[in-house]
DNA sequence: TTTAGCACTCTATCAAGAAGAGTGCTAACA
DNA sequence: TGTTAGCACTCTTCTTGATAGAGTGCTAAA
């Protein structure tokens, strides 16, 4: 099963190619590269073998060889080498990245954006997951009329608010009163351990103002569930129309459908959190969406917290090796980021 | 120049039918419908005719007839006629609209869905016009040791918010005074002028915390500026894949590219909100790239100001009748969320 | 004024043939 | 024994030509 080191040359050549044009390779085309000087015949002889082995595919016979999933699986594992970014490329990253600083919506936008420009790929990006994520602080604040701001803050350095109303004749001291004992019920609780508690404390409450209090628990539990459906952010969603393989429309709109649903978005960048890079080609994938995609995620993080995976999505022939190195220097610029976020 | 009666019946019908199919309509299709009696030669001395006056183009000599832009025109001034939407289609809308008070984001998001949803088209969404707006208030509340959070109130109901840095030892007394006193600076004038004001003000602040007022104004001014670039929210963007017309890609990218360069959209919406309802058919729009497409959009409005506008962007071949029905009841029920928004 | 009839035009579709790319195999060579 | 040149073979793609079908424009009759 094992393969010679002139086959691996050959197969890392075959990938090196394919990745670039898309098109089956020929023997000749090969035999004609400077770092390889062995003949067509012989290269011909080779790309039997290989295929035999299950590294490389033909679509028909008078056609060249394209890899296997399992010869990607190979490159992404031992034969691509990840080279630096270019200083171009490290500046265009710093600059989008850098400028976006504040609203945390901003900078997931902006990581989409970047990395689907760098990869031509489309880029997914996985929301903080606010599940991970303990509250530290809830601040009830009037700010006009029966208008009233709700103001959650992490222990992650995120803040998030929500828009409620309030009794035009609630008293300030009630809102103070109401912020320190809601601080209190969930600080240092994840999502549904503060949820747990925070019921049982409206429900202990049998004061003049409980329908104001259910109203306000409805509209805080609204705003710190984590909802999938909302969480992932997409970027060059249109990129795949570059493609050839993808000029058919019919195959186009499958893919851009599948963007749509974003459960399925959200399992495959949840699932993937686990480790630094994950990395699923073609079949390797669940879902039967996904059988001839691959992708490739990356985890973020505050300090040494995951709290949210990014990633691109696309066809089979990737430059896997390109887009670790963006994702690599993606995902530290992000964590630089936050980190600042998270300096109090 | 005039046309007779007959014309017109037949113009409608060929209008009707094309914008269903988008096959030009043959002389024997016209004449097998039951509305018109007449037989297909008649029909065809008629849409020679036709053709001359310019409402009727021809692809090659043995196609059928579609209609031109100026037929388009006649037929959305005078031909079509526009009916009620079913018990379903508005039962759809409010849910969908309904269920999301709250943010105006949502409420803009909700409304581009509806709007694709529903015509099978790419919509747009202005969003509302803070430059319009006038301010009312603005409060900085310290949120958590080194943050604060500066809230900017309209009158017209909204709030916008960002997060700052503050000096961790700076008082809440402080706060209070400088909300008071940006609110007096602010507020009732728009954002030019606030803006004006506001350089005014802190050039004549010569105290020691200069330094923080001056990064507090410079966020202030970046988050009330109406930012042309994030206005416009789009749905259904891959609808245009649907359409035959479409199946070439190079169309499609074409099309998918315009929607990413929103200046472009962004004028279309805000040059169209001076009348009620507004359809640009084919070269009407100034865009050359618009050459081909057709564009309705309406606007919304707080009370009796106009705060945006909305609409729709496809082929020229569009239902013009039911488009014009959705977003008349789409407007509707926006200014009737608004003006909830509104009551304090 | 309307309609039936027919020649004409243009497109779309299909089959057949030619060109090109690439392979697999065999035989010769180092 | 491994490598290479040569050649027949296969499959795709492009081109060409023929054909059917849709629809028109015009003429002549009703």
């Amino acid at each position: 099963m094992d393969i010679t080191k002139r086959q691996t040359l050959i197969l890392k050549a075959i990938v090196d190619d394919y990745i670039l044009t898309g098109i089956p390779v020929g023997s000749r085309t090969l035999s004609k590269k400077e770092e390889l000087s062995i003949s067509s015949a012989t290269i011909r002889n080779e790309m039997a073998d290989l295929e035999e082995s299950g590294y490389l595919e033909q679509p028909h016979t008078s056609a060249g060889r394209m890899p296997s999933d399992k010869a990607y699986r190979l490159y992404v594992d031992t034969l691509m080498r990840v080279s630096a970014l270019s200083k171009d490329e490290i500046e265009f990253i710093k600059a989008y990245l850098g400028s976006r600083i504040g609203q945390i919506e901003n900078i997931v936008d902006a990581t989409a954006k970047v990395l689907s420009e760098l990869t031509n790929l489309t880029s997914l990006v996985l929301f903080p997951q606010f599940a991970n994520a303990q509250l530290r602080r809830v601040q009830v604040v009037r700010i006009v009329g029966k208008k009233a701001l709700v103001i959650f803050v992490f222990n992650t350095g995120m803040v998030k608010d929500v828009l409620i109303d309030v009794p035009a004749d609630m008293d300030e001291k009630y809102f103070e009163m109401i912020s320190n004992s809601l601080t209190e019920t969930v600080a240092n609780r994840g999502f549904f351990e503060a949820a747990e508690q925070l019921k049982k404390t409206v429900m202990g409450e049998m004061n003049s103002q409980r329908a104001f209090m259910e109203m306000l628990l409805q509209s805080v539990l609204e705003n710190i569930r984590p909802k999938a459906e909302k969480e992932v952010v997409l970027g060059g969603t249109r990129k795949i129309l570059e493609y050839p393989e993808y000029q058919d429309v019919e195959k186009a709109k499958n893919f851009l459908s599948l963007l749509e649903t974003k459960d399925t978005l959200y399992s495959i960048l949840t699932q993937a959190s686990d480790v630094e890079f994950n990395i699923k080609i073609g079949h390797e994938n669940a879902e039967s969406a996904l059988q001839d995609m691959s992708v490739v995620t990356a985890t973020y993080r505050i300090g040494d917290q995951k709290i949210g995976s990014f990633g691109v999505i696309g066809p089979t022939r990737m430059d896997y090796a390109r887009i670790i190195s963006v994702l690599e220097f993606v995902g530290a610029s992000i964590n630089e980021i936050l980190k600042y976020h998270l300096d109090t």
